[in-house]
DNA sequence: TCACGACATGTCAAGGCTGGAATGTTAGGA
DNA sequence: TCCTAACATTCCAGCCTTGACATGTCGTGA
């Protein structure tokens, strides 16, 4: 759905190949975009045939950049202003919160604590990067260093609430919550 | 791919048809995982196909009560203790923040201000939800309490950061950012 | 008794995503 | 000069998801 949003906003900033974008997915954006290769060329010849990027340049092995056209911006500037977001999230992790009660409260205690230490330890990854883009502060990075504060407080916020839902395990004490396989 | 994985939660709890699952997916689970009815009924096929569930009784009108098998069972725990969950998100909203740059900071403005009183009409509706809870406490929801929490900490950090995203983009002053349509 | 809302399931087309395979080019270092 | 890593694109089978359509039953209140 929004694939053909992000690879507009980015061809929106410079243009480029099906290559270099795939790179930018790959870094920046994969934290909140993730696409596979064949998604973006598939992409991109879509966005093409609907008349929103053009091929300005082939350059050598192939290569095709790509730009943004003025019904591309246009389409850009319509869904970042007046299209409501998708806020609805899915939550695989969270899910598997709601069924804990089949196990024992040490496993559920053990599941928790292993997501606080993943939340940890990429809030750490986040932390690094951020030290990095502060000290050689990036103009055109601006709005991403908005969103890596967002992971940043994300991040933060899973760890503490892990721990948060580990001690209530623990304090409540093993209750009869597990049903053995067999009835 | 955690579908299937949901419905054998939502059985293990208890027995039910596919037109109970879907109530309970339309409400407690809607938020972390949401399911459409014919996703839930080619589901509940398949994992009869594979032994997985079994029906159990045949009610009026085609009703069919499914319950959880042995091997469900064993494959529920295999998935919450011993899978990896995919911590990987996709997030809209963070996508737009990325190519704010292509809008004028009043506008940007605007989207993130937007974004903050939607995640704190948000977190309203969850508050009141989780009065609702404590005030009659369900024992069978503990762990659906634990992923209420999760849910009132991350819209508070939702609306927290938009405060903070906007101001910082009204700290910095217009910037030109901004490219017009036609290069 | 009869209409209607809730109960209950099934099927399908269209489209998107995943992961992999296939194919070939080019620049640069050994 | 030759090899290799990086560059660069295309295609595909299989699967999941979405959204709609189709079909029918049962209980209850007017």
């Amino acid at each position: 759905m929004s694939l053909r949003h992000a690879v507009l906003g980015l061809l929106a900033d410079r243009s480029g190949s099906g290559y270099d974008l795939l790179r930018t997915f790959q870094s920046s954006l994969a934290n909140v975009w993730p696409a596979t290769q064949s998604q973006l060329y598939t992409e991109l010849n879509r966005l093409a045939d609907a008349g929103l990027v053009a091929v300005t340049a082939e350059g050598p092995r192939g290569r095709k950049e790509y730009a943004i056209t003025d019904a591309g911006r246009t389409e850009l500037h319509h869904w970042l202003l007046e299209v409501e977001p998708e806020r609805q999230r899915r939550s695989e992790s969270l899910l598997r919160v709601f069924f804990l009660d089949q196990v024992t409260p040490e496993q559920g205690r053990t599941y928790l604590e292993r997501e606080g230490r993943a939340a940890a330890a990429a809030h750490q990854g986040m932390r690094e990067l951020a030290e990095r883009i502060d000290a050689d502060p990036d103009p055109l990075a601006v709005y991403g260093r908005l969103a890596l504060e967002w992971g940043l407080r994300f991040t933060r916020m899973q760890q503490e609430w892990a721990q948060w839902a580990a001690e209530q395990i623990t304090e409540r004490g093993p209750q009869p919550q597990v049903r053995p396989p067999g009835h």
